[in-house]
DNA sequence: GTATTTTTGGACAATATTTGACCAATATGG
DNA sequence: CCATATTGGTCAAATATTGTCCAAAAATAC
């Protein structure tokens, strides 16, 4: 019960911003003036929403930007994980090939 | 010294794999019916192989092609990362929302 | 119930991204 | 030099993604 769902995906997070606040789709797409339909696809994770839209969202609900961009990152990787059906350990590997990349410096 | 360089890219793996067997790209490339110079441009991570190219290189050289696809996939990730200048924490949270999305198993 | 509002879902053109092929330029090394 | 290996650029074609439009379905209110 006193499970805090944490690890909701970017759309759900959204999503209960939304009704948190007692808004409506119309409402909110209106206020950061994208189409209903596209918010409510983003919301399901049906679209990705672009750097502009997170921002937008952001500003609206009063939110961290970068913490928005950060889930919905987290959100890409997760969801390329279970398309591939790939290990989790390869999270680990993937850390420490950013590390060695970074160290490399081949900023490429 | 004894460093072991386990955190190569996928590139840099592949490219290790060819040389070690003392092969050229043409030679390699031919072998697995594809372009030379398209070889080359995954071996410096220029392009991204496909499943298709993974399976052929792997059978090629005789190794495991989960393995290679997991290599290439946390090199992806890893690149992903590095684009953003995104926290290495998110792995861990993209860690929980794989685990949360399997549980929830709306296998979408 | 039915009217109204909200949300969902499909179709689709427009746009963007990625791919692989081709070929020239550059390196490597006899 | 010459031959062979590798790199790098360009580009059309293939592929994927986007946002819009509109209709269907679901929820809410009356």
């Amino acid at each position: 019960m006193a499970t805090i769902k944490k690890t909701k995906s970017f759309g759900e997070h959204l999503r209960h911003l939304r009704e948190e606040a007692g808004l409506t789709l119309k409402f909110v797409s209106e206020q950061i003036s994208i189409d209903t339909s596209l918010l409510a696809k983003i919301e399901r994770n049906e679209r990705q929403p672009t750097k502009q839209i997170i921002k937008q969202v952001a500003d609206f609900f009063k939110v961290d930007e970068k913490d928005l961009q950060n889930d919905f990152l987290s959100d890409v990787i997760a969801y390329k994980i279970l398309d591939e059906e790939a290990d989790l350990s390869i999270l680990k590997v993937a850390e420490e090939k950013v590390k060695y990349l970074k160290t490399v410096h081949n900023g490429k």
